[in-house]
DNA sequence: ATCATTCTTGACTGATCGTTTAGATATGGC
DNA sequence: GCCATATCTAAACGATCAGTCAAGAATGAT
């Protein structure tokens, strides 16, 4: 056989992901990979493909262990308005830590329009958001916890779209607004549930 | 005294603006510049400076003529909630429309972290928006019309990270979860209404 | 009509872009 | 130890990048 790699390739991976969620697309150079990554250019093509491959391969990597990391609140069996309120709490103050925002949403912006590959990635992103929300509200409703009245499936996208509002809000640095929406948010879920 | 200018120096300032738009500032070159305005290379620099200080000047441009383009509904006097509810409605039908998005937002997720006065200028329209937000749901609560326990100004910072959601979940083309959001959004402005 | 001034033009700068090449180096099976 | 194979390295590719320059063309006051 021959010579094998001598570096970890998903660690490489990481750095990569790093380097394309703070700075984008674009403004990632090749030079800037090979000098974050310390491997050479060439093994760079060579393990990844071209900017793009590598680019969409980072972004996948960012979907499928990243995105929806505060998630396990939401997963365990007996979630409920209770657990996403408190997601979502954990999320608006994850603002304040995760400067460069979300590479997801990053990559919607930049590069949805001209990669239909990447618009695809984001939007099955989207769809397991808002499936996982309608699975926890419709636990909720079985159990009586949330009025019956209550779409699932369109308070779930309406999730959806507060988490997308808040990684916006975050990237811009407008905290006090951020707050101010969220004490907003808070009183709606409120008044979804029986309880009250 | 000398030569006059032979091109409209704002007529060029929207199609600049359009370019950036559409591209983001990044993938935008000189040249892409050249092509659409229909100048020459050194007349683009005599007129607008450098590519940064055009960039701010399209953003600035946008925000001042196109970003809060569709609030004459809510700029009237008697606006309420229900001139609320109808801005909401339009600003997510826009969205099927308005394919590259607003330029604002790119302009957030794309050059807020490395360039402070981009920042700046986005922040001047969420407190542009959130003020007038502000203003109409304080004539509301002074007519009576909403309920005295609601808090306009964190009303308004909720609405305006709903224009962002809203923002990216249509260029991401997300339409049938937009709209699920939509009539949930609908549904909570309801509850402020005292008249219902 | 003249002339200083300003705009327009197209070629040009050095730097950097993404990508590739050829040759040196290391590996694993025999 | 030897060979086949794969990785690594440094240099280089043409293309394009943002920005500039010198010369010509047009303007308006005199």
């Amino acid at each position: 056989m021959a010579r094998s790699c001598n570096f970890d390739r998903q660690e490489k991976l990481i750095l990569a992901m790093e380097l394309f969620w703070q700075k984008g697309f674009a403004e990632t150079s090749i030079s800037d990979l090979v000098g974050h990554l310390g491997i050479n250019r060439f093994s760079l093509y060579n393990s990844f493909g071209d900017k793009q491959k590598l680019y969409r391969e980072c972004l996948s990597f960012y979907l499928d262990n990243y995105s929806f990391g505060a998630s396990d609140t939401l997963l365990h069996e007996k979630a409920g308005l209770v657990e996403i309120e408190a997601y979502l709490a954990r999320f608006v103050a994850l603002q304040r830590e995760q400067k460069y925002g979300c590479f997801m949403q990053n990559a919607v912006l930049e590069k949805s329009l001209d990669d239909e590959s990447v618009l695809q990635e984001c939007q099955r992103l989207f769809c397991r958001l808002q499936t996982s929300f309608t699975q926890v509200l419709q636990d909720c409703q079985a159990r009586g916890e949330l009025l019956v009245n209550v779409q699932p499936h369109q308070v779930a996208a309406f999730l959806v779209l507060q988490l997308q509002g808040i990684r916006v809000l975050g990237k811009a640095g407008e905290y006090e607004l951020l707050d101010n929406a969220f004490a907003v948010l808070q009183g709606y879920l409120g008044t979804l549930n029986t309880k009250v």
